[in-house]
DNA sequence: CTCTCCCT
């Protein structure tokens, strides 16, 4: 009997050779579809091997119910109980005995394992179930397992075995593991697409009610209807009790949800083969897709959608998204019609739109919140995941947020080293906000048991919140004074295993029991410890500033609306704000005496813009949050604050507040005209000025403490205070402010072209002048635009003699006739200059005639 | 306004 169906598995062809790669190689990637039945024979196949000695076999599966019926599938094969042969070992479950070879465990559990065991010292051979699923702790197992086997345990064998996708890049990752492929044993399912709307929304819930119609009176087995969420299934499933009230009131018809909120009861019912005569359609979301099996399906009608959390490495927080699932995801789905006989799948989109889905579902590593992860590589001394063999590295500043939370937990030190503190938390075994509130918990006193319920609720909050916001308190009250005994029995035992666990590390003490009575419980200060990055301050309207800096408003109105703080245990990213669904209040005094070492006290000074003066306030700061706030009279702020504030003031954007005139900025463009062909020379630009650094600045600032003072600061002075007295000289002589033409006038240089000095003058007040004035030590023509009487711009030339030899010919042409009054010389380069016309000359030549 | 799934 048992030989026949052994022989019924497609998995047995494929068993040679990988006995062959685990004896020769120690490594092995054994690629099965579903049906083949590798995860029952295989570790059952290499219990004889001579390789594995007295050593047993680890399977890692990646949930709980998968390694129960793994190990009841592989005990009745060898007709035998679990726990012999075969044992399992899961959270607050465990049949394992001194025969047991076999062990199936969850990855979790054997991440636990390891920290007691780093070398796994007991076991042959690690097999990785379902390792194309790519959960986070499957990727870190198998990263830490292909390490042990590198550095400390050459005889350690690792057999991954996993669906097509990822058998390339482990075979490479694990130093070229050889590959061995077996076919799988499913019925063919045939996939139809029924184009619907872009969009996952009313019109294609509709569209699915009608598919569902058309399945139900075509075919005769029962229907499978993958959607998003609750409110689909909800919507969907009220669709069809107006359809067939007959039927379903008859008995008929059935139609399940199947969603992780219900209990497993309600769950069951959907899984289980219907009676003869009836039928069922049920409604599910992706737990479908690999958590349970569900017998009796012929059609799966698949909408196309998931919804899934986004985890947002700036915020720490995460959004729910609902997006098309994957090809990967859409075969899987098809393949819950293929599990009895052949099978049909509807899909809502068309085949084009098929292309261009996505081949598989991004894996864990890459957009979970990263916070055990990283507390676990520290646990093993290291940094960052750099160092471990992993198919994706995470994301950078997934970890940077994940380390600086753990860092505010005190589970790392400044080094990022795992303090004691640390190495207590990752030995929990619950999520590290959560241990650390229980030890913070215990630190102070409290009572441990109170501790335990809160750690098992904020651990299954979605179970506890059902939709309606509530604060911790309310929830802990419904959590303990629940419906009846079953309803809550795993949480209860999940907490009872923590405060057994927490007394045999030794961790808590039997002395809260003489203390009880005197300390009054506080729900804000426990979930202060495990959400110390999600304190928030009232903003006044009843939106909160979280201590990162986001804002978040609640996602129900209720009396927290009038809580000056409280501790936003469960955010939801929006587009514009955050909602906060689950929260509880916490006192500022709490604050204070929680988050002491984190609290920094600020002396603000600043310059009060609308006032136009220095003001001083003393705020005392956690985060973004503004705890207190006073101010501080002016003459208690120390002057090095003071001209601090005003710099600050000055350099964002204030330099234009200085009393600039003419003058100084012609003296700032001279310099700048010097320090263009002379790098020697300062750069006396506004943002040269502003670079010029705090010091500098500092002396210029002295003493000032409003904007009248402000105003005083002489620009002209402080510009000159950049020169040395060597370079003032020389400004005066290579580019001075004017320059004396032959007229006598005194003609003001322009500079605010480096480049290209320029001056403008009247033509005749040039007469006698041959060269061009020059400037600056390389002896730079000025640009001279020349002026008609009417002091409009005639000529403009950086060579006068040129322009006396031959343009100035042309010009008195066009311009004798019109400015008949004034001088046009044949010989304009030895004519007298002059401002004046003709006649006002001969006057003053008369003038001067007489004084003789 | 209306929460996907899994694990220590």
């Amino acid at each position: 009997m048992r030989e026949m169906k052994k022989d019924t598995f497609p998995v047995e062809e494929a068993i040679p050779s990988v006995m062959q790669a685990l004896g020769h190689r120690g490594t092995g990637v054994l690629v099965a579809e579903p049906g083949a039945g590798k995860t029952t024979r295989v570790p059952l196949a290499c219990i004889q091997e001579e390789w594995l000695g007295e050593k047993k076999i680890l399977l890692l599966v990646p949930r709980r119910v998968a390694a129960k019926s793994a190990a009841h599938f592989m005990a009745a094969q060898r007709g035998e109980q679990v726990g012999d042969t075969v044992g399992y070992r899961i959270r607050l479950e465990q049949k394992i005995s001194d025969r047991t070879r076999v062990e199936v465990v969850t990855t979790g559990v054997m991440l636990r394992m390891m920290q007691q065991d780093p070398t796994l010292d007991q076991y042959g051979l690690v097999i990785f179930d379902e390792f194309h699923e790519r959960t986070l702790d499957g990727d870190l197992a198998l990263g830490l397992i292909w390490d042990v086997r590198q550095v400390l345990r050459e005889d350690l064998r690792i057999l991954v075995m996993s669906a097509t996708i990822a058998a390339e890049a482990v075979s490479e990752l694990l130093g070229g593991a050889p590959v061995i492929r077996s076919l799988g044993r499913t019925y063919p399912v045939d996939r139809k697409y029924v184009p619907g709307p872009g969009t996952c929304d009313k019109e294609l819930l509709d569209l699915i009610g009608q598919q569902i119609d058309q399945a139900y009176r075509t075919h005769t087995g029962d229907i499978l209807v993958f959607l998003p969420g609750m409110k689909e299934l909800k919507y969907v499933q009220q669709q069809l009790n107006v359809r067939y009230p007959l039927e379903l009131g008859e008995g008929v018809l059935r139609c399940y949800l199947l969603h992780s909120s219900l209990s497993i009861e309600e769950q069951s019912l959907a899984l289980k083969r219907c009676a003869a005569g009836t039928r069922k359609i049920v409604l599910a979301t992706s737990i479908a897709e690999t958590s349970v099996t569900i017998d009796g399906i012929q059609v799966v009608i698949d909408s196309g959608w998931v919804r899934k959390p986004q985890f947002s490495p700036r915020t720490g927080l995460s959004q729910l998204i609902t997006t098309r699932i994957s090809k990967a995801a859409a075969d899987q789905r098809a393949g819950r019609a293929g599990r009895q006989g052949a099978g049909l799948c509807y899909r809502l989109w068309n085949e084009e739109m098929h292309h261009a889905l996505n081949a598989y579902d991004e894996p864990e590593i890459r957009h979970a919140d990263l916070i055990s992860f990283t507390l676990e590589l520290a646990w093993w001394g290291l940094q960052d995941a750099s160092g471990l063999s992993l198919l994706d590295q995470p994301s950078s500043s997934a970890m940077i947020q994940a380390r600086e939370l753990l860092h505010l937990l005190g589970a790392t030190d400044d080094q990022g080293k795992i303090t004691e503190h640390g190495k207590d938390l990752a030995a929990l075994g619950i999520h590290p906000r959560l241990s650390h509130m229980l030890l913070s918990a215990l630190s102070r006193g409290w009572n441990v048991h109170e501790a335990c319920d809160v750690a098992v609720v904020l651990q299954h909050q979605s179970h506890f919140s059902g939709g309606s916001y509530m604060t911790l308190h309310e929830i802990i009250k419904a959590f303990q004074d629940g419906p009846d005994e079953r309803t809550y029995s795993q949480f209860r035992a999940e907490s009872l295993r923590l405060q057994q666990q927490l007394t045999i590390k030794g961790l808590y003490e039997q002395e809260y029991e003489q203390k009880k009575s005197q300390i009054s419980y506080d729900y804000g200060m426990l979930a202060a410890m495990a959400f110390p990055d999600r304190v928030a301050k009232n903003r006044g309207d009843g939106t909160f500033l979280l201590r990162s800096g986001r804002g978040a408003a609640l996602a129900r109105t209720d009396r927290l609306q009038h809580a000056p703080f409280l501790v936003a245990i469960q955010v939801e990213m929006g587009k514009t704000t955050s909602s906060i669904r689950l929260a509880e209040e916490v006192k500022e005094k709490q604050l204070l005496d929680m988050f002491e070492q984190q609290i920094t006290s600020v002396c603000r000074v600043r310059w009060d813009e609308e006032k136009g003066k220095i003001t001083g306030r003393l705020q005392q700061h956690l985060g973004a949050m503004v705890l207190s706030d006073t101010p501080v009279p002016l003459d208690q702020l120390s002057s090095e604050r003071i001209v601090e504030a005003v710099y600050e003031y000055v350099t964002t954007g204030g330099i234009e507040q200085l009393s600039w005139n003419k003058k100084s900025r012609q003296l700032q463009q001279r310099i700048q005209f010097m320090h263009a062909h002379d790098p020697r020379w300062p750069d006396v630009s506004d943002e040269g000025l502003l670079k010029r650094g705090r010091e500098w600045w500092e002396v210029q600032l002295d003493g000032l403490t409003n904007l009248q003072q402000l105003k005083q600061i002489n620009v002209w002075e402080l510009l000159q205070s950049t020169l040395d007295w060597e370079q003032s000289r020389r400004l005066e002589t290579e580019a001075p402010v004017d320059f004396e033409v032959p007229s006598g006038s005194r003609i003001r240089i322009d500079y605010s072209d480096p480049d290209q000095p320029v001056m403008a003058v009247k033509l005749q007040e040039l007469f006698g002048l041959s060269q061009t004035p020059t400037l600056g030590s390389h002896r730079i023509p000025v640009t001279l635009h020349l002026l008609s009487p009417a002091m409009r711009p005639v000529q403009i030339t950086r060579d006068l003699k040129s322009f006396w030899e031959q343009t100035y010919f042309e010009v008195r042409k066009d311009l004798k006739g019109k400015y008949p009054k004034h001088p046009w010389p044949d010989h304009p380069m030895e004519a007298q200059a002059t401002r004046r016309t003709k006649a006002a000359m001969e006057k003053s030549k008369d003038g001067l005639l007489k004084r003789k």
